[in-house]
DNA sequence: CGTTTTATCTTGACAGTGTCAACATAGCCT
DNA sequence: AGGCTATGTTGACACTGTCAAGATAAAACG
């Protein structure tokens, strides 16, 4: 299946794609990603991604659904270590969120920029990949709030969201190298993380 | 100087550019955002703004340094009000900030996006007009340190980095379209500011 | 004033890009 | 064996940013 031999026809052409695409997009970024290029690559023609994805964001689409997929089974890992207290886990969960994010940040850009979620670019594969992840979120939110971790006078949704929005916006200002350096990132999860739980001096 | 005479030297190209660029941007966004295309709208052959703008993101810095400008303005005004309660103004830019950006997303996005600040895309004019306004994010966190209304045994840099970066991230979230839509901005910008300020029940 | 330098604008060209249409081949199903 | 379908191919189109070389206007200078 993967040593296809060189005939006509690539073999499994649509997983190689996804492969080299992953492979190029942490090395060189989304910008230096084309459709030509990535096609020389597995040493077929222009035109024949076309029939495996409808167009370049479906590609990008399936990309990103491996990463929310992986990502997700590492979230719920982190979550479901009943061996750690819940406020163990809750900071462990930033440091690896921003970790994921400062690790892979082509990947990350992937998966929560704009690229493939402006203007109706997701797939519904993607959708139905990533959906799960933001409600998982919201679960892990409001198990937060029970253990009285975070504040439960708040809509649920709402605290996923602003909880969120923060990791979300810590890892964009490190990615995109907006103000902050990748030198500072265990401070910063962990001003983040005692912002967040209510323990202040 | 607006009016200029359709003569072979354009008058102020410079100018017109910009301004095309910034109403382009703002209603179609930075994608669909063509040096041809404007220098076309300017009646101007292709190759013109190349007189005035070194490449495609030196234009794209200019308006930018514009709207960190005119940002830095809107941010000293709330953070000045002193007839208002440290708290009060704390509130105010909160929602002030996430809804410049809902309201701006395409503006919101070049200014704070990859677009300009990645491989060293940004020119030192359009650093030397963001670089206060961060810094002045952290001006405003000391203060309201000073005033109790955020903790102060947080590092003042740090501190800055984290709710600014939650500021941030739900813009992003917001603008994207992900996880969050426009109608809970509100409760949003609430939740956010009730977990920073210690107000808890 | 004339001349020269400089700023600005022009056309031509090149290497890219995503994507469509039309055609070719290979493998599978009946 | 024949045909359908999946897959791959070449050709073409309309874009893009950007460089090089030449044209023109304006400003600077003698």
């Amino acid at each position: 299946m993967a040593n296809a031999v060189q005939s006509y026809h690539h073999g499994d052409l649509r997983s190689a794609l996804i492969e080299a695409a992953t492979a190029r997009l942490s090395e060189h970024g989304v910008d230096s990603l084309s459709l030509r290029k990535l096609a020389e690559d597995a040493g077929v023609s222009r035109t024949a991604p076309y029939h495996h994805f409808k167009d370049k964001s479906a590609l990008l689409s399936a990309i990103a659904a491996k990463g929310f997929s992986d990502w997700h089974s590492a979230a719920k890992r982190i979550f479901e270590q009943e061996e750690k207290t819940p406020s163990a886990r809750f900071r462990e969960f930033v440091h690896e969120y921003i970790g994921y994010a400062a690790d892979n940040p082509e990947m990350y850009e992937l998966m929560f920029g704009r690229t493939i979620w402006q203007n109706q670019a997701a797939t519904n594969d993607l959708k139905d990949v990533a959906f799960p992840c933001f409600q998982f979120q919201v679960t892990m939110t409001r198990y937060w709030q029970d253990k009285e971790l975070l504040p439960n006078n708040q809509d649920a949704l709402r605290l996923a969201q602003v909880t969120w929005g923060t990791l979300h916006g810590i890892a964009r200002l490190l990615i995109d190298g907006i103000y902050a350096d990748s030198g500072h990132i265990d401070e910063m999860c962990n001003c983040a993380a005692d912002l967040f739980m209510q323990k202040r001096g």
